[in-house]
DNA sequence: CCTTATTGTTATCTAATTGTTAATCGGTTT
DNA sequence: AAACCGATTAACAATTAGATAACAATAAGG
């Protein structure tokens, strides 16, 4: 699997820390550790992780305390944090909250819901970060206006069918498993049928032309260079 | 985080520098700090911050007489001037007046309080710099009258209808989420439901015709080019 | 204080988008 | 040539988002 992220995970539990980090790495995440707090910023300013993940209750330095810390300081402006907090601890949501964090995850964590939400938030990032629009042939894909220009042509695509075409011409040449586009245009919350994508794949056609995504049998669809 | 603008502290205790400081940063403030009136002048001078937050109980020079200084100078035209005072220095609301400050805050401080009052103060210094009109198709958008001109013809909006019509056509082509209206028109000290700004839209369309905003569908609205 | 205009909410209706299914096609394999 | 495979395609169904109208609350002006 790619490289789809750095994540600095702080617990001072070596049980749920390699529990934790299991999880993440299993999932294609690069993932660092640390023990509290203290520890943990000047891991996080040398790494400079996508996610932190961010034990409530911890010696030497809590999470809460970690947390205004890290949002305080600039370097850190691209960088999500996230609780892991007790369920009796839901005090901590109110001060969290203040401290900054951008998402909770109730103890006991179970790695499906883990995986799933970090997944969630670090889509989020990605396409936050992600350039506004993409030149490719003749075609100009433009996230600010939602519109194709081939020309001086405009053409209008369903946002499903627009971030489909988005992500394939993201990279030209490169073929994307369904699973690949499942993962990125749907999001692994929602379930929808293979089918689904070739759908979407013929409408993109319909309004385009056949000459832009081009079919890789048994394995998924690209877009010609 | 996006830059939304540069705050000069100035207060003598340290403890409340640094308080005021870590909550301005954590809302996305490029936040600078000085311990006396004497020692900001210059700093101000060269950083030209959007907003001077000013203690008016200060040693060697207080935030009166600070204030009057900035706002003798040309340099600072585009500078608010917000008072930190105590409550029981009410005096100083005649002094500070007198003196050109733009606003109040009273100690103790709240951040919630802090946060939204600049907020508030600096949305509206950004609303007031920009451009006064804007011209997009057959419209002349008027911030002087509050008027849409097409041709010879005079069409009043009410204020949100035009805050928000303004808005669209201060990018034209550019689709706005609707967090992004709320965020820009509204503010976020205001909460209310998304169909809101579909009425409003509806209500523009009305009095304008359909031609000047397009929807997006699952995205949100723009000005049509 | 009353009236009116603005602003905000809600419920219903409509249309577009999104998703499913199944028949069909074209190429490959046996 | 028959069976097989995955992709294409059309037709249809489900879902969702937005338009709209009618109404309620709030603010502004006389």
């Amino acid at each position: 699997m790619e490289n789809i992220g750095k994540i600095l995970v702080v617990d001072d539990e070596a049980d749920i820390l390699e529990f934790i980090s299991y999880n993440l790495k299993k999932e294609g995440y690069e993932v660092y550790t640390a023990p509290n707090g203290k520890e943990a910023l000047p891991i996080a300013k040398k790494i400079k992780p996508d996610l932190i993940l961010l034990d409530v209750m911890m010696p030497v330095m809590d999470g809460i305390e970690t947390c205004k810390r890290i949002k305080a300081d600039t370097d850190f402006d691209q960088t999500y944090v996230v609780f892991l907090t007790a369920r009796s601890e839901d005090y901590s949501e109110i001060e969290g909250l203040d401290a900054g964090a951008d998402d909770y995850i109730a103890k006991p964590i179970k790695p499906k819901v883990l995986v799933t939400r970090l997944n969630a938030i670090l889509r989020r990032k990605i396409k936050e970060m992600a350039a506004p629009s993409i030149k490719v042939k003749d075609l100009l894909i433009d996230r600010e206006s939602f519109l194709i220009y081939r020309g001086d042509q405009k053409i209008q695509l369903a946002r499903k069918e627009f971030e489909l075409l988005f992500l394939l011409a993201s990279k030209p040449g490169k073929v994307f498993t369904r699973e690949n586009i499942l993962e990125k245009v749907w999001g692994d919350e929602v379930l929808v049928v293979d089918r689904t994508i070739d759908v979407h794949i013929r409408k993109i056609r319909e309004k385009l032309g056949d000459e832009y995504i081009g079919t890789v049998k048994g394995v998924g669809y690209k877009f010609e260079i």
